[in-house]
DNA sequence: CATGAATGAGCGTTCATTCAT
DNA sequence: TATGAATGAACGCTCATTCAT
């Protein structure tokens, strides 16, 4: 489970007087999983189509072809089907960072870091492309309401870049910079040209983009030997 | 007058064609300003409070102590006063790339053609930065109710920002590469240092970040000479 | 003026400070009608298209060409409107039932009656068919709000002609029979026509129409002789 | 089912396809009839009181006394309301209708036509009085908004009475005479009694005021043999 | 006098939440 | 457990009325 927000996670345990009917992995566990899974699929497909704002409660209960009732048996309100829809992108998250800064011990380029962040990283963000896509469309917003857990990851994956990248300074595998830049600057572009192949956007061949997206992180816009 | 969303009278005062009882530039028409003035700075401070969907007309109202009647003599819904407050950002935002598209003509190198592009667009966004700071915390929501007039200025920026790279990439100024990558790379990345600026995070001397923006976008992020 | 709606009538005039700007007939009265006119027609207009409850204020001072604020130097509200609409057609319909009552003296047979009634009425109702329209269309409102002028008409004709054929009766110029019952069902039967009629559907010629309603009238639907 | 109104779903219950949870005619549906029989009678006392337009939504459920929302359970909005409050009637008139016209076949004498006629539509009217009364007091209203369901009725009223007047010219039934004028005329004079009648207005016996009535649609007013 | 900006009570409608079935 | 009817606070918006200009 994720740790990124161990408050709420408490707070509904303590609300559902059983956590769970019947054994573990029994029939009526695999029934509660398999409405949790219906709404949160109803309100992913929703929430990206509308925004998590303009989603209501009857929309995703009418998507998710239960009754209205039925939701707040599995989720307190809407901001918990937020936090469940995140969270195994979140936990994902979680360990993706912890396994990249281990790893950085390891590396001795600059390439080497970043294919395994790119890798694992990678990995992590099209395992749910929809999940992903609703994350950056959210990921800007007030922590408040509904998109409390979307603004609260986006700020946690901030933090970790910024950690990853200064230890990356630390190893000397970058050129002298504020680590607070060039980390914020990686991950903006990133998301910026993720968030468009996600939406539908054409950008070329993934692994032209790919293979482009390295070289600029590492090499820049300047034309080679173009200014001496 | 920005063209950047659909045709559309922005106050209600304009649909009806009836002369105005005192002289433009009156009395009464200087308290129309400052009305309009107020409701808008009442939901840009809302807005970024709370996000546009999560504010309501008679907070807005009550923000910027007016009947809540009132509001209606001046916009017909949020979704005007969002456009309202968008537009000083969107007109300047179509003349500025205007003239760094013009400007690319004259330039030689990719400094001079960043240097454009930065002083040009960096002025636009910091002419008001709460305006800017709404731009892009709302600038990934769907385009639908009130958002949707950030959605279509988005979409504005990305195009035009892939059109002016296009446009280097045809005078040599940047290396071989896809122009929508390198584009919404480079974009991504300022919107991104942007946007946690404007929050208040603390990134470092601004100089220094600019500095570095500049460096990481020319030459990367490798350590020169470092893997030979 | 009509005498119909008394206690409004002085209301009205305690209300207004100066009755009459000016000298009768001046050039500020003649202004002051023609507001009056402006107002009336606009209404009259709007009420017959969307019933007098339909029509808003601003509906009626835009129709009108005034600002809103005019609208209250004439009328308290719309029901004054409704009532400055009404009175020369309530006015008309008094007198004329006070001739009729007058020549029912001097009348010997059924058709004269009906000639005197049917001419004095039809002109009256005629003389401006738009407000005759507005008449019946709302007459059978309840007398509440805005419609109240219109109901007290309704109920002030019903009880004339009620009356009306009581005298009518006392001269025995009618079949033995109860004079409410006569009286509404004439009355009935000639609105039903004259609205469709007003509205413009089509029911032929207007003599064919007026000769078989009095003939309607006098000798009912039996086909002559033929039950013998 | 009348098809007097254009198609639609009267009730939000029947546009959502979900099962109901208990039986038809369990409980569940009892209460439902119950609050929507509730509804109609708050909806029809107010609407005899105020007219149509005057009555809100919050005069109904308090009325009624239910919550605000449960208003929309039933009734998309007002004008549902009011057909559902007129619909029965609509039915039986148009039944009745039917029935006449199929009816005029049988009958040899204007006495035999209306005597069916009057038994037949009489019995409709008086079904459910107040009912009528709603569609007497309203019908001459404009067909917007939600009187429309009352000036739909009125139309078709009107022009079935039209026809079988026709047909009832067709079988020589009644002096020749423009069909049009005089299905008009006799359901101008019923209607007028009617709605005294139901209003409260005493007009004399019912038995006398029905066969003066007759008598008076038979053979008029002019006294027998007065003219010769 | 004439204007129309300003007001705020009140309307129709929605929706998160509860709870009897 | 699952349901969806019931609730009422709160929303967006309208409009009669007032009043400074």
């Amino acid at each position: 489970m994720s740790r990124i927000y161990p408050k709420r996670e408490s707070t509904r345990k303590q609300r559902l007087p059983t956590q769970r009917p019947g054994p573990r992995g029994g029939r009526r566990d695999r029934n509660r999983q398999e409405r949790i899974q219906g709404l949160c699929r109803a309100g992913l497909k929703l929430f990206l189509k509308s925004g998590i704002e303009g989603v209501t409660i009857d929309d995703i209960v009418v998507e998710a072809g239960v009754a209205k009732g039925s939701f707040y048996l599995y989720f307190k309100d809407k901001t918990e089907l937020t936090q469940a829809i995140l969270s195994p992108l979140a936990d994902d998250l979680e360990k993706a960072f912890q396994e990249c800064e281990e790893g950085l011990a390891s590396a001795d380029t600059p390439e080497a870091v970043y294919q395994i962040l790119g890798a694992r990283l990678g990995e992590t963000m099209f395992r749910d492309p929809e999940v992903t896509r609703l994350y950056l469309q959210e990921s800007r917003s007030p922590a408040v309401g509904a998109r409390k857990p979307v603004a609260l990851l986006a700020d946690f994956v901030e933090e970790r870049a910024i950690e990853l990248t200064r230890v990356a300074h630390r190893y000397d595998l970058l050129r002298p910079m504020e680590p607070k830049v060039s980390a914020l600057a990686v991950v903006g572009a990133v998301e910026k040209l993720l968030f468009r192949i996600l939406r539908g956007g054409d950008v070329g061949d993934p692994l032209t983009v790919a293979n482009d997206m390295v070289s600029l992180v590492l090499d820049g816009l300047r034309v080679p030997g173009g200014e001496e």
